[in-house]
RNA sequence: GGCGACGUGGCCAAGUGGAUAAGGCAUGGGUCUGCAAAACCCUGAACAUCGGUUCAAAUCCGAUCGUCGCCUCCA
């Protein structure tokens, strides 16, 4: 079995074949970071997540790169209005995204270049475009000269000619061509700048991606991701600066997500109908967004509401139900049971792997965990022992490992401390139980219960848990 | 105007030529329980519309309607 993966390149799925066997290097297109990130980027950041924890499970060495573009306008502009010192405000950010994806559970990057750390390779690659006639300066600038690329809007499926140019955004008439963009900007007063062959200047958006890239990866990469929003025309421009620059082939795939939407639209900082991480994470788990992404597919638009994550959570919970302990007292299932239990496990996992195999499918995926869920809990309520459910949960916990999902409480204000206080007013609950104080017993359930425990009561006796 | 994605039960969503059309949430009935909760069992309900190709279409082709993204900074 191999994996398959829609390649935005070619409009189709295409088997995996990576240029070094058993590795990936993998580049995905970060955040600019001049505000709180929401959740549009987390989901982004999640996909890729995602993806890279299963070509780890499926045995690949990932080599993974997310950047930070540190330095543009708007961080500029955002400083300005701050009176702060623009890469401070760009740093402060940057420790906030990281702490983010911690807090989501996202594995960090093996590297996270930052535009600010490679203006020599960017000013190299620039010079080299000139060289090459690809590039041209003008007044302390330098664009690209679109139409020198041969293919130029191959990734977007654009026709150099069907574009409104400046339509909405006034062309330039400096340019050789409306569609050139900036390589490299000319400083104006104050803002920050590097030395360069064509006077103090800062780098263009799309020209940091190709250096990080060519610094860390060389001339090619097996994938590169990022929002669908990015594939015109930042990614394009990439290939055409990458690929003129070092005469071969960018990315083997192009992978991108679809948009998270609130309110009918693309959740997005102009629209100003975002949600930060910080926001969402104090109301809700990190698993219930990473579950909201996972029950769907990728490259789609995601709807984002309130509704959607407390279905979320409450999937979770049904996830989370298969890995309760077997009760005290089972006995031992039948052999028909466990034959149910093991069957299920070897269709589960290589269901699993099937669909994960076959573009990242997850909501399939999703779907042969939760029949594992049922069997699991099936032959918990059969009496099956501990030692028989052990290996099917434990195949619970590694699928959901792979998916990130932590399946831990949601409750947020859970705490440590209060546990054996917990303990104490479920066990003087149970002897009230016995002596059929059933008013009392219940007070204390609804109690605990405004408080965010769970008690359950079973033949045993009583378990708590956080909601 | 150009390019692209998409439309499956009440909601989310898998499935891309032949299946009983997964799964989750919600709903109804039951088992269990002091009552709950949890879990289990049973249950109803769906392929946007209209044509076409085919022995066979949710799946392929065309048209129509609708939704979203990009063509401007965007994850």
């Amino acid at each position: 079995m191999a994996i398959s993966l829609y390649n935005t390149l070619t409009r189709k799925k295409e088997i995996l074949t990576t240029i070094e066997p058993n590795k990936v290097r993998m580049y995905v297109c970060g955040p600019t970071v001049y505000n709180k990130a929401h959740i549009g980027h987390a989901m982004s950041a999640l996909v890729f997540d995602v993806i890279r924890r299963y070509l780890e499970f499926r045995g690949y060495e990932v080599q993974m790169a997310m950047n930070f573009t540190d330095v543009d306008d708007k961080i500029i502009k955002r400083a300005e209005e701050l009176n702060v010192d623009p890469f401070e405000l760009a740093e402060g950010y940057i420790e906030d995204y990281k702490k983010n994806l911690e807090d989501l559970n996202i594995l960090p990057a093996t590297y996270n270049p930052r535009a600010t750390q490679e203006i020599d390779q960017i000013i190299r690659m620039i010079e080299g475009l000139i060289e090459k006639g690809l590039a041209y300066p003008l007044e302390g600038d330098v664009y690209f000269r679109v139409r020198m690329a041969p293919d130029y809007g191959k990734l977007s499926g654009r026709n150099l000619d069907d574009m409104r140019v400046g339509v909405r955004k006034e062309a330039d008439d400096r340019k050789e061509d409306p569609l050139d963009f900036a390589l490299w900007k000319a400083a104006k007063e104050g803002e920050p700048s590097w030395e360069s062959p064509w006077g103090k200047g800062r780098p263009g958006w799309h020209i940091e991606c190709s250096a990080m890239n060519f610094h860390i990866f060389g001339d090619s990469i097996d994938i590169h991701g990022g929002g669908n929003d990015l594939i015109f025309p930042h990614h394009e421009n990439e290939i055409a600066q990458s690929e003129s620059f070092t005469g071969k082939p960018f990315a083997r795939y192009w992978v991108h997500n679809g948009m998270l939407q609130l309110r009918g639209e693309k959740m997005s900082k102009s629209i100003g109908n975002i949600i930060s991480i910080d926001e969402f994470l104090t109301l809700h788990s990190a698993d219930s967004f990473r579950y909201l992404i996972l029950n769907s597919s990728y490259r789609n638009p995601i709807i984002f509401s309130t509704e959607a994550i407390e279905s979320a959570e409450k999937g979770l919970d049904r996830l989370r139900s298969a890995l309760k302990p077997a009760a005290v007292s089972a006995t031992g299932a039948s052999v028909q049971i466990t034959a149910a239990l093991n069957d299920q496990m070897e269709k589960t996992e290589s269901e699993f792997i099937a669909a994960m195999d076959d573009d990242f499918n997850s909501a399939g995926a999703l779907g042969t965990l939760f029949e594992l869920v049922r069997v699991i809990n099936f032959a918990r309520d059969s009496g099956a022992s501990a030692d028989q459910l052990g290996s099917a949960q434990m195949l619970m916990k590694k699928l959901t490992g792979v998916f990130g999902l932590t399946l831990e409480s949601a409750a947020a204000n859970k705490s440590d401390t209060a546990e054996p206080f917990i303990d104490l007013l479920v066990s003087l609950r149970q002897e009230m139980r016995k002596q059929k104080n059933w008013a009392l017993a219940d007070q204390i359930r609804d109690d605990l219960a405004a408080l965010k425990v769970v008690i359950e009561d079973t033949r045993e006796g009583s378990s708590w848990h956080w909601a």
